[in-house]
DNA sequence: CGTACTTTTGAATCGCATCAAATCTGGTGG
DNA sequence: CCACCAGATTTGATGCGATTCAAAAGTACG
């Protein structure tokens, strides 16, 4: 059973009391977690590649990335590895809170911190909760808007329209203040760092855009 | 007001009568909504680019895409639009069932058929509706692992990794029957038809894939 | 102070977008 | 039934932009 090995706290004491005024702000989708769900929370520190779970595992929690980065997998014939998401922080899997059996791989791809919800108390909490519940929903609709806008995104075939349209969809009248790296931007941008400089650099050039530190701005 | 001339229905008789055998089998998604919700929808008719509703407008309805294709934009200062979310086929703007007021404009992309439920019946349903509720989240959570298996793919650099990464998460054991034209599925990649084409005959020259009309699968 | 990581620029290459055009396909109407 | 049309499919040639490999300078952190 892949879970096995985190089935008891092996965290040091000041750890195992995680510190949800912390979480909540990093990861705003705990902030509506009930306190009765919190208590039965389990904490777990992973190092890179450690298996959460493996395909056809019965269900058995619902997974929330606190820092470092899982990935859901599943592997071809090939040998190959094709990942089905990555979550560097929030919930992870979060549609198999409704089937028995998982469908693919879990695997930590970075170090990190994961907070572990027994299935069974996480439906029946939405089950019970109402607020919990109407949270949840609103978290997912966010989530929906989100990934739609970024998919649109990645449609777009040149550096210049992805930037223009991350700013017009993320930001407000025309600014972003980005809250990562440029290298992580260049990530969900899907682009190399090096593209995404050079584009900054030519929107920048052509005076359509103002860039001081994080803040971007989009020149009309 | 956006809605206003949606406000009547003007209809050809056998129209208003929609078919929801018809409709829950195109659109899953239109399966769970109770009769008591059904009774309360309005069919649309649209030709392309008429307006649903403008940003800032009060938020009146959720949307069904029946047909066609409803896009949401947002307008920056250099004049371009910025497409947000492009739907041909299920709920569009849900997100926005949380909020009071649209935070972007709506419009038909193409011609064909919407439904249009009062927002504030769609709410009261998925609260008293315990079935409808559980069948909203998951369609919800469902989305979401379906929209992050798509970013995943688009962040991918070159055609024939897309074609695998389709194929491995869509597919079930290495093969998936497409239920959409070439052109379609291209769209649906981020590529345009030429490359998707040319990388397909690249790929089957090299004997990793086998193509029987919609049939796709990948050779081992 | 050193190490790891980000930021930045350069040069070469490759793959996709683009424009063009021919063929094939399904469906419509004469 | 056939002519015809719109759209999908397929192949070709060309150019551009992103990737890739390489390397230097800047920055945070212990």
């Amino acid at each position: 059973m892949a879970l096995h090995r985190y089935d008891r706290d092996h965290m040091p004491p000041d750890k195992s009391a995680l510190n949800w005024e912390e979480l909540t702000f990093s990861q705003p989708s705990a902030a509506l977690i009930p306190e009765s769900l919190r208590a039965l929370s389990k904490v777990v520190e992973l190092a890179a590649g450690e298996t959460l779970f493996r395909i056809g595992d019965p269900v058995g929690h619902a997974f929330l990335v606190f820092s470092g980065e899982a990935s859901l997998i599943r592997r071809d014939r090939q040998g190959g590895e094709v990942i089905l998401q990555r979550s560097r922080g929030g919930f992870i899997a979060e549609a198999s809170l409704d089937s028995s059996a998982y469908h693919c791989d879990a695997v930590s791809t970075k170090p990190g911190t994961l907070l572990l919800f027994p299935a069974a108390a996480f439906r029946n909490a939405l089950e019970e909760d109402a607020l919990f519940r109407k949270g949840w929903q609103s978290l997912l609709a966010r989530e929906v808007r989100k990934l739609r806008a970024q998919c649109e995104r990645l449609n777009l075939h040149s550096a210049a329209s992805r930037i223009a349209h991350y700013i017009e969809s993320e930001g407000v009248d025309g600014v972003v203040t980005l809250a990562q790296s440029r290298k992580a931007w260049a990530a969900e941008l899907g682009l190399t760092h090096e593209a995404l400089y050079r584009a900054l650099r030519r929107i920048q050039d052509a005076e359509m855009l103002a860039v001081q530190g994080n803040r971007i701005a989009s020149v009309p």
